[in-house]
DNA sequence: TTAGATGCAAACAATTTGCATCAAA
DNA sequence: TTTGATGCAAATTGTTTGCATCTAA
């Protein structure tokens, strides 16, 4: 049940899509960060700073550790990438498409995206009573698969 | 609009509490834990590991950092706490009464707590969809004051 | 050309651990 | 008394930064 890939098969068509990124977030497109673009562009998981450091060395070997931190921040920073804390380690990262939230197994760590406008709708409810409007959310079930009966 | 304490004023009374915490968790009643608990109890925000060790110093200066952190993790892991990672900065911790959300003022780092049995529910039925049953979630909504008009 | 980006290594911040000593049960 | 708890300091983990050197624009 992978998610599909994120990019285009076609290396023109890809090389555009990253392109866009980066020069969109105010960045000049460096080999280091196309590296790291495509590697979140093709992650159908959400890996931490680690994982995508290793990743994008598959790539350009010579891909630093400061880079990819300092990639990271500024993308998620401009909006392109979304970061999350699922408990233990590191922050994790994924490319900011459509809002989602998270469950996540709390046996395996597979996580699992999901919508609700109905919870949206009601939490929008729930700042208005502090007289808040809501600017972000973070929503993460916890959950175990239940037993086949 | 602070919280009432979670604490009675007689002191009798207090060490009942914070003694019925700590044996609940399989710990032996030891005056740094007895320090950590009563300040955690005491406390109407969510603080870190570093300003729950400031606070139970100001009980009993002697105690240590180590014992901070692993007091923290035993009463969190035996659900006595609750701990939360709201951005940046290191765990913070809360007494699990009942459970309850947080909206977090993005300009000033407020938090205040709120509760939702329609979101809750709402959750269920999308745990369902996966085959999952919930053993916890995380909401957290993140806004700004609304300008007074 | 030149402002911005890089790798490296050192610095930081948050948390965990080894160990000799201490104290609750 | 003996098993678990403590403080200390050192080790880990995750992340950030200074700096001399590159390189995209």
């Amino acid at each position: 049940m992978a998610r599909a890939t994120r990019l285009p098969d076609h290396p023109v068509a890809r090389a555009a899509i990253i392109q866009h990124m980066l020069a969109g977030a105010g960045l000049r497109v460096t080999r280091p960060r196309q590296a790291i673009a495509e590697v979140l562009l093709l992650a159908w998981d959400h890996p931490d700073a680690e994982a995508v450091l290793a990743r994008a060395r598959a790539i350009d070997p010579s891909i630093s550790q400061a880079t990819t931190y300092r990639t990271l921040a500024v993308l998620a920073d401009k909006g392109y990438l979304r970061t999350h804390n699922f408990g233990t380690g590191g922050a994790r990262y994924e490319v900011a498409e459509q809002h989602h939230d998270h469950l996540v197994d709390v046996d395996t760590g597979a996580v699992m995206e999901f919508v609700s406008a109905e919870i949206e709708a009601l939490q929008q409810k729930i700042a208005d009573r502090f007289g808040y409007d809501i600017v972000d959310h973070q929503l993460v079930l916890f959950g175990k698969q239940r037993a086949k009966g």
